[in-house]
DNA sequence: ACATTCAGTATTTTT
DNA sequence: TACTGAATGT
């Protein structure tokens, strides 16, 4: 092999990644075609990807022109931060200029932002356009609707979230109306041609106060491509482009590499169809199926299988469940730690002692020198976590929770954000409205005059200082305007300061909390800091928001040990020591709200492959017997008798290890688990 | 404009 | 159940 004295960096991966990594790179800096590597769990994915780009880099290729795509910032931060590492080994500290011009490095909806604003002017949109989260989505959805006079209909039109779920799955499928409805929503099939009507005022309504909620910045990003000279000009910008987690785009972001890479030429994609997670967000995992035959010639493909993650056992009982998965695409992992340890099913009683077993087990982790950063917690939805948060705060664990309810979708956040948002765009109706709804007296009525008048001015933010005040609005109206005519001056990061103070009396006068609450905004303040204008802020924030939950119970400082808890679909691309599921139970896993088509049942055995991949060393599954349901098992009781989850059935019982607790349960029989069937339930259930 | 009550319904995962 | 949205009252 000739390139190994050039490449020393190379000798470290194994010939499928190497191969991966060297595809279609040649000195001459002519650029390869196109690429599919499918990455079992664990095979390296990232460092391959990384060696790929620095390997480019090392052979001439222009960083500024190398579009990296990756599921979230933080994981286009990794990559960068290893890039850097290995084009050390080469080009010395030259290395860092090379990877800080790689500048291409986001998510799809980040890029897609970013290439709008620049290519705004040529496409007629207002460059300084703001950009609505889901729920500002789901807000000015409600609106609109509510000016079609469609909450009011004799039956129930959807709500506003089901609204938006049916238009975001149209565009991000590529699909009509009709077909969605018959496929995803088939109790709202009748309502197609009010819902059309609905989604077209909508349009409308975004356009008119320049805003762009998250599909649109793939359709406006998809749409530009079709004009010939935008595509060569944007297409033109790179002569790389890679794309991590494949298997979670959906059909019109792979319209987009399309447009950008007709030829699919310098185009790589990464990908796993056993961990395709998304399905909810219009994910297919034929895009990944499909990719090699887009081409001609077909794109190559490479296949890592070589597990570096797990011990042995671990992925025993790993391969055994996606082994019962319909269809199959991808091979067993192998690996070559070896380990006696089976991954172990323990049975407890309920919620309560699975909470104490995990936390017994953490502890005597971290007494044998397990950090407990190196461990995590995972389950399938976020209340699940509930009843261990409760045992954790009492036993004084720090614990960090990924996933479930957000920094910003706290109230009082959103209202300081709603603030520099109006600012920024004073046509955003669904910020202006929220930030006068904070004003005592002004209501829904003088808000929407408020709006109207500085929507139709020439200097929106001006008009507005030049308003004659809402009839009871009194003094808070002139202490708002003063706020907004300074911010309209004033210098970021000073803003957000300023954006505080004016709302502190309203924080103490709408919240009772308001001392914990004033600790999340400074915290805000502290974030704002990083970044160097107030669009930057507003767009990543709104793109990539922080991941952790709020400070309501105080946010583990970085340097601090805390556990982690998470949700498997946060959990991905991560890998712990030790890792703990909760609730492996038919209702929890596969959720019975995930459980109806065969699809969705796939997709929630694929989910728990995830979980399990996790882990490096040992892995828990937990199965508690009892546990409480909240919802709809309207018989009956709250608390319900759960069964292992369908995934393990009987025949793969002997990859795990069985265990009880606590322990003296364990040998007890089924008596002293209580009564097997809840007859009183059932009696009581006869007569609803 | 705001508070309170009542009824009905969605219900997870996230860019 | 918990939450939303509409209706009713002050």
């Amino acid at each position: 092999m000739p390139a190994s004295t050039a490449a020393p960096y190379l000798d470290t991966l194994n010939p499928e990644q190497r191969r991966a990594v060297e595809h279609g790179v040649t000195a001459a800096g002519h650029i390869g075609a196109p690429l599919l590597v499918i990455a079992g769990a664990g095979s390296g994915k990232t460092n391959t990807l990384a060696h790929r780009v620095a390997h480019l880099i090392v052979n001439k290729a222009d960083p500024r022109r190398i579009l990296l795509m990756t599921f979230s910032r933080r994981a286009a931060t990794e990559m960068a931060h290893r890039v850097e590492r290995i084009a050390r080994k080469v080009l010395g500290d030259n290395a860092s200029i090379m990877t800080d011009a790689l500048s291409w490095a986001g998510t799809f909806h980040g890029i897609g932002a970013r290439l709008l604003r620049e290519h705004a002017e040529q496409i007629g949109i207002d460059p300084a356009f703001t950009i609505h989260d889901r729920e500002d989505s789901a807000d000015l959805m409600n609106l609109v609707r509510h000016e079609l006079g469609l909450s009011r209909t004799e039956s129930r039109f959807p709500a506003k979230g089901t609204c938006l779920a049916i238009y975001s799955r149209c565009v991000n499928a590529e699909l009509p109306v009709e077909q969605v409805l018959g496929q995803f929503f088939p109790w709202c099939s009748g309502w197609s041609n009010e819902l059309k009507q609905l989604f077209a005022a909508y349009v409308e309504a975004k356009q008119k106060q320049n805003v762009l909620d998250y599909d649109d910045l793939l359709l406006y990003w998809a749409q530009m491509m079709s004009d010939v000279a935008i595509a060569a000009d944007v297409g033109g910008r790179f002569d790389h482009i890679l794309v991590d987690e494949y298997q979670d785009t959906n059909r019109l972001q792979s319209s987009i590499l399309r447009t950008l890479r007709p030829g699919g030429h310098g185009l790589t994609v990464v990908g796993d169809d056993a961990q395709s997670i998304y399905s909810f967000r219009a994910a297919t995992v034929r895009n990944i199926l499909e990719f090699p035959d887009q081409f001609a010639p077909r794109a190559e493909i490479v296949t890592l299988n070589r597990n570096y993650r797990s011990t042995q056992p671990i992925l025993a009982a790993a391969n055994g469940v996606i082994d019962l998965a319909k269809e199959r695409f991808t091979k067993n992992l192998w690996s070559e730690r070896a380990s006696s340890a089976r991954p172990r099913l323990v049975t407890v009683r309920d919620e309560a002692d699975q909470a104490r077993y995990i936390v017994e087990q953490v502890l005597e982790n971290r007494e044998s020198g397990t950090l407990l950063k190196q461990q995590a917690v995972l389950f399938r939805t976020s209340s699940h976590s509930g009843p261990l948060e409760v045992e954790l705060t009492r036993r004084n664990i720090p614990f960090v929770k990924f996933g479930g309810l957000k920094f910003l979708d706290a109230a009082h956040v959103k209202d300081v954000l709603a603030l520099l948002r109006f600012i920024e765009n004073p046509r955003d109706r669904v910020a202006g409205f929220r930030v006068l709804h904070l004003l005592p007296g002004v209501g829904p009525a003088s808000a929407q005059r408020v709006l109207d008048q500085v929507a139709e001015a020439a200097d929106p933010a001006d008009a507005l200082c030049h308003l004659r005040a809402p009839p009871r609005a009194g003094a808070d109206w002139s202490a708002f305007v003063e706020t907004v005519a300074n911010l309209r001056y004033s210098e970021w990061p000073a803003d957000i300061e300023r954006a505080r103070l004016w709302y502190e009396p309203h924080l103490d006068r709408i919240h009772e909390d308001a001392e914990t609450r004033r600790a999340d905004l400074i915290q805000l303040e502290q974030i704002a800091t990083g970044y160097p204008s107030r669009q930057r802020f507003l767009t990543e924030l709104t793109l990539d928001p922080p991941d952790a939950t709020s400070g309501q119970a105080g946010i583990a400082l970085r340097d601090e040990d805390y556990l982690i808890l998470s949700t498997i679909h946060s959990a991905k691309g991560q890998e712990w020591k030790s890792v703990y599921m909760l609730n492996v139970v038919d209702g929890c896993m596969p959720s019975d709200l995930g459980a109806g088509t065969s699809a969705e049942l796939e997709e929630e055995r694929r989910l728990l492959y995830v979980g399990m991949t996790r882990a490096k060393d040992d892995l828990h599954l937990m199965v508690p017997q009892r546990f409480f349901t909240y919802g709809q098992h309207a018989k009956g009781d709250r608390h319900v008798y759960a069964a292992r989850t369908r995934f393990i059935p009987d025949r793969l019982l002997g990859l795990f290890e069985r265990t009880g607790w606590p322990a003296f349960a364990a040998s007890d029989s089924v008596r002293s688990m209580g009564p097997r069937i809840d007859i009183g339930a059932r009696m009581r259930g006869m007569w609803r």
